[in-house]
DNA sequence: CTGTTCAGTATAGTATACGATTATTCGAAT
DNA sequence: ATTCGAATAATCGTATACTATACTGAACAG
């Protein structure tokens, strides 16, 4: 695995939890030593996630974090419910012992930041579908909300009918039962609605 | 416009133009001499690119175009059915003179490559859409089966099939015809057909 | 007191340099 | 003639170094 390849997952990983906010600058020099590299393989990595509009490039002011509309909000949800149900489509009878174990460890592991539990989730029922682009894209799609997600459920302590969603989710798949993918559906209808209501509450001050 | 992102629309135009076959090694010092730059923007550019899975960074062998199978194509289809026909859903209300004009050059540009011709004619009819990640990622898409479209279409001298579907959808999106979003479905699928068959009757030797 | 100019500082962006890895060449041995 | 291996060349990946741009804050004018 290549300095490039840890740097992104770092970083990726540092999104998904939420720890980086929208509007944040990233600068090179401090994640340089945070990683113990030097700027270059820290600036392709940031490369690779601006690709996905993870995060933009400013001329000669560096990397910062998008803050979202609720317009941006309901394009990555409607990328995500065309791209997901067809990952779960297809691994749906491919699926796994460990995949189904990796699923319910998602569930069960309180101690993690939600949208990082939530990743692990939905990552553990699609990664056998072998469609490693729109994985990838899923995943970033997931990165790209994680701030906004953690910032409207915090409090709510980790939203129970979210929940309560995968676990129905993971009891179909679990019998191949292809109303795993409607009820998928419907858990990113919700999404949908409870982030960009979120949104249109509370505009990102520019 | 930064150095890195002129270096990414050179190769990703470069792509679309089919000028660099599948397999193919990209040389950073000599894309480096070509443009007149150092490696260092050469990398992160192609760092971009590696993001969407355009090409593959292999280590310390640099960067290759990777070679489709027909699994691939699959994906890349239907990826881009399920994105395409919301961008041209969402776009058709809003389209203006000027994206409609752009959609009639590039079906009568013979002169263009067939894929870049392609992609302008899709673009022009996405690019009121308002939704920059899902266009940046059928771009991609686009850029990625490129060179094969290319080889499968070598010697038909533009495909008159795929001519006569653009031209019709052109057609419905004048009238603000809903039905241009079903016929751009049909028109993918053809293509995916199309491309299917001729990676499964020509395996490219790994 | 407010606005503006002008150093000084911090940071980004790119070029150069160099060790590390991989490919290639060429001679020797079978 | 073919294969093996060592020396050479080519290329990558990253660190260091330099330049250019943007930010900060103090001195100054209005």
């Amino acid at each position: 695995m290549s300095t490039v390849d840890e740097v992104e997952t770092l970083v990726t990983g540092a999104m998904l939890r939420g720890e980086l906010e929208p509007g944040a600058w990233l600068r090179q020099d401090e994640l340089a030593r945070r990683f113990g590299v030097s700027k270059i393989p820290v600036r392709e990595a940031l490369q690779r996630l601006a690709a996905f509009g993870l995060l933009r490039f400013e001329a000669n002011r560096g990397a910062v974090i998008p803050r979202l509309t609720a317009d941006d909000a309901e394009e990555i949800y409607a990328l995500r419910r065309s791209i997901e149900p067809q990952l779960l489509k297809r691994a749906l009878p491919k699926l796994s012992i460990v995949d189904l174990a990796e699923a319910e460890l998602a569930l069960r592991s309180g101690d993690l930041v939600p949208t990082e539990a939530n990743w692990s989730f939905h990552r553990a029922l699609y990664q056998s579908s072998g469609w490693d682009r729109g994985l990838r894209i899923v995943e970033l799609l997931h990165a790209a909300v994680a701030p906004y997600v953690i910032l409207y459920t915090e409090g709510l302590g980790s939203a129970p009918r979210s929940d309560a969603e995968h676990a129905d989710i993971l009891d179909a798949c679990r019998h191949s039962d292809p109303n795993a993918v409607t009820m998928l559906l419907r858990h990113l209808d919700g999404a949908s609605n409870a982030l960009e209501r979120f949104l249109r509450d509370h505009p990102s001050s520019s």
